[in-house]
DNA sequence: ACGCGCCGTGCTCATATGAGCAAAGATCCC
DNA sequence: GGGATCTTTGCTCATATGAGCACGGCGCGT
């Protein structure tokens, strides 16, 4: 009789769903009572027979969120649905619309905002809304200034956001890896230069990205590492970069000699910050999505489904430095 | 504000299907009234953002069924759910199952039931429970005696079918086809045979497959036909078999002279049938569906979904004999 | 500018649904 | 076989939801 429910409750669900029947109806075409009906649905929903998905490019996944926030203790995570997303581009941008959306309602609104540059970030900046908030200093936490034709994409995403939030962008006026260790040490301790990172450090919320660790990085696109050096940090572990920092599976900089001559906010701040917002989307981010997660470089985590159910699979909280390189 | 009525739509579906919030917290949580959210809700059903699916391989499509039905002009119409299917044996299973129940729950139950006899109709008879009917007696409509090791299996589906329905069975004792017009038309005449014939014209009930317009067939399988009769058939606008008889898209015989030897019910008689059973599943039969139900020759079709959605997308109640040809 | 009509809103009331409970069956162990 | 227990069933009552309606704001035409 077990079999024979499992099909009854079935055969209520089609009625219910999908024709709109009432439990009273399907009561009396099925010769049960509107009770047995009510618990017949009830265990065809258990069962999970009900598939119910909400579809539409802004819709998100609440319940990975609550398992995201549950088993990678973050305080809060926003997971885009992946269902009819096309190609990369698609999931980009709704990732980074669901990021805008987030930072839009944040309460309190932060009075300064640290970001980073980027893509994804660039993404963000787009979707934002005029006015998402009445008076927003955004600040770059990382080098900035972009050695090719990019030049500026970094300034303007920082610009926009600023003046979507009715505040002003300050600009971190050097390049993001230097050359020379003492290059770095003498541009770190400009005031010009140093003011912006004190002001950084001092952020009220972070906002940021991270790069998978391959040649597509906008690392390698701006200039400052070539292939040949991403390749190597992949070797020495690195699974992508976080503000200019490579970083391996547990979240250590991978190349210490590197990372003295990278200008920018250190991960340790991000790593206090009260509230640090990661945004990273597509299977090329899994491994730094982990990394970024387990690492509690983020304290929020805006990603997309596909990604959110890996990081949940993979228990970043038993962070492994082997593992997931090279699952790109 | 009716891009973001949209929005909230959406946001009031992810609370409402996937956090089971009632629509009254919903409306507290995103500053809104119950009755806002509830009108939300319903928008969001209807402009489709909501996708409800019963996932189960014995679930059906009421909705594709009604709209079958209607377009179709089908005095019913049973559409087997297509999600979750794996391979071609998982649909005709699928489906088999599906005419096994229907057979089951008819009402009044059929005293007399002709069959045809395939791959298909062995397969719903296998997934018939015993004791399905108190009573039936089972006829076979079509030539049954097959040609090479297959025999047997149009008789044993037969008896299975009779069998557990608690009635007997009576067989067809003679060919499908006859090479020769005159052995036919003896064989016909012989008293065991038209008496079955006579029992099969008077049936209360009718159940039968069709077969695709190819080499699978199992009219060349059991040797009546070879592969280049089929190919011959083809070229001259055949679309499949239904009980023996090849038909083109319109529902009309394809080669009188060919069916003049073959022996069986005539297609007048499905037409005319108050209860026929069409049993047809697959992407390769999609053609041979559309024929028999623009041609009227079943009243009832069991059938999967895509079939389902091909026939209703095709309107083949304004049949074309062109068309469809090589659909498979 | 004024009145008209339409749309969106929040309401009342009827209906549908779910929680919790007591009785009836089924099951299991002795 | 008999009793104890556990499950299933049908109920009562509280709650959630949907239909229909009256009101108010908005745009439109004159």
């Amino acid at each position: 009789m077990i079999e024979s429910d499992e099909l009854l409750s079935i055969r209520a669900a089609e009625l219910y769903y999908e024709e709109d029947k009432t439990q009273d109806e399907i009561g009396s075409i099925l010769a049960l009572t509107r009770w047995k009906v009510g618990r017949l649905l009830a265990q065809a929903k258990a069962s999970g027979f009900v598939r119910i998905e909400i579809v539409h490019p802004r819709a998100r996944r609440l319940p990975v969120e609550r398992r995201l926030r549950e088993t990678c203790g973050l305080a809060d995570a926003i997971v885009v649905s992946t269902s009819g997303v096309e190609d990369q581009d698609e999931l980009q941008s709704r990732t980074a619309q669901a990021a805008a959306d987030y930072l839009a309602t944040l309460r309190p609104v932060p009075r300064t905002l640290g970001i980073s540059w980027g893509r994804t970030l660039d993404d963000v900046s787009r979707h934002l809304h005029d006015g998402w908030a009445g008076g927003v200093d955004v600040v770059q936490i990382n080098g900035g200034v972009s050695l090719n034709r990019r030049a500026g994409t970094a300034a303007s995403t920082a610009v926009t956001i600023a003046q979507k939030g009715g505040g002003h962008a300050t600009l971190l006026p050097s390049p993001a890896i230097l050359e020379r260790l003492e290059t770095k040490r003498a541009i770190e301790s400009d005031r010009a230069v140093s003011a912006v990172l004190d002001l950084a450090s001092n952020a009220d919320a972070y906002l940021f990205s991270a790069g998978a660790a391959d040649a597509t990085s906008v690392l390698v696109d701006s200039g400052y590492l070539t292939s040949d050096d991403v390749a190597g940090l992949v070797r020495r572990g690195a699974v992508g970069d976080v503000v200019g920092r490579y970083v391996d599976g547990a979240g250590a900089i991978v190349d210490e000699r590197l990372d003295e001559r990278t200008i920018g906010l250190p991960l340790e701040s991000l790593r206090a910050a009260q509230l640090s917002i990661a945004v990273i989307a597509g299977a090329a981010k899994h491994a730094v999505a982990r990394a970024v997660v387990a690492s509690g470089l983020c304290t929020v985590l805006v990603t997309d489904e596909e990604t959110a159910l890996h990081l949940i699979e993979n228990h970043p909280s038993v962070p492994d430095s082997e593992g997931q390189r090279g699952t790109a």
